[in-house]
DNA sequence: CGGTATCCTTGGTGATACTG
DNA sequence: CAGTATCACCAAGGATACCG
């Protein structure tokens, strides 16, 4: 059983590479500031002049997302140091949210990456078009 | 049926946040480099000397990387005008593929980001370290 | 060698309902 | 209000097999 398939060795290889990953902390950190709603949550909380804000402000500020997602993404990043969680023991339970300073860090990366992607949004765009006509144009013959 | 339920709402509250994102350059940008394999290829093309690298050096190159993701990985790119694709007719069908400025540019944005994420490596570790060491003891009461 | 088309498995995502 | 646990769904990721 010593040798096993190519695919057997390739899923090795996978695994292998896959750990390899584990040391990396930029794939963390990509892995971390892709999730879809990492960016916007640490957005909004830079935003807010207080920079603080409760767990049904934040639900009310991010349309669209569930309170699961928003529950696990502010776990997520509270467990990485990036936000803090305050909870205010009134009648009526009160959390807050908070950027630490690792956080507000991570903003302004956060805020450089933006400004990349709006420099080179054009180049990007020209250069999807114009893939896309080609593509098209090859794709067009059989169609017509 | 004009009147859905709050949950008809939310979806209807998500889709046009879908839209929004749509528009946002930084969305888009941030989707490409957290693709699991574009930040390594575009790590790879920038690391090899020549610039250049065929389609099997590079999945030479990545451990673990099926020729589907790696050739959807490449496309992509050359759609976005990242990466350009060389065809080269001899008998045995040679491709290169090799960093655009704009793609090169990219490698720069990635190498700051990888800057942070070894900067801050320690400090996040420390707080998730932190973290799941409260979370175990509080989950251990149970246990004993 | 370079690439595509297909099938299958996984897990991320979101909705619902329930608790404190 | 804040949060958790469960279920159902879809889509990305990967392996396989097959063309040029």
């Amino acid at each position: 059983m010593a040798t096993q398939t190519a695919a057997a060795r390739r899923a090795d290889a996978r695994a292998a590479y896959d750990a390899f990953l584990q040391e990396c902390p930029t794939s963390h950190l990509l892995a971390r500031i892709s999730d879809k709603w990492v960016g916007i949550v640490v957005g909004v909380l830079r935003d807010s002049e207080s920079g603080s804000l409760r767990y049904s402000d934040l639900g009310r500020a991010i349309p669209g997302v569930s309170q699961k997602m928003l529950t696990q993404t502010l776990r997520s990043l509270e467990r990485d140091g990036l936000v803090s969680r305050t909870v205010t023991p009134s009648v009526p339970a009160r959390v807050d949210y908070a950027l630490t300073p690792l956080g507000s860090n991570l903003g302004c990366l956060l805020s450089d990456v933006k400004r990349w992607a709006e420099n080179h949004f054009e180049e990007v765009h020209a250069a999807r078009t114009s893939y896309d006509e080609a593509t098209t144009a090859a794709g067009a013959g059989a169609g017509a």
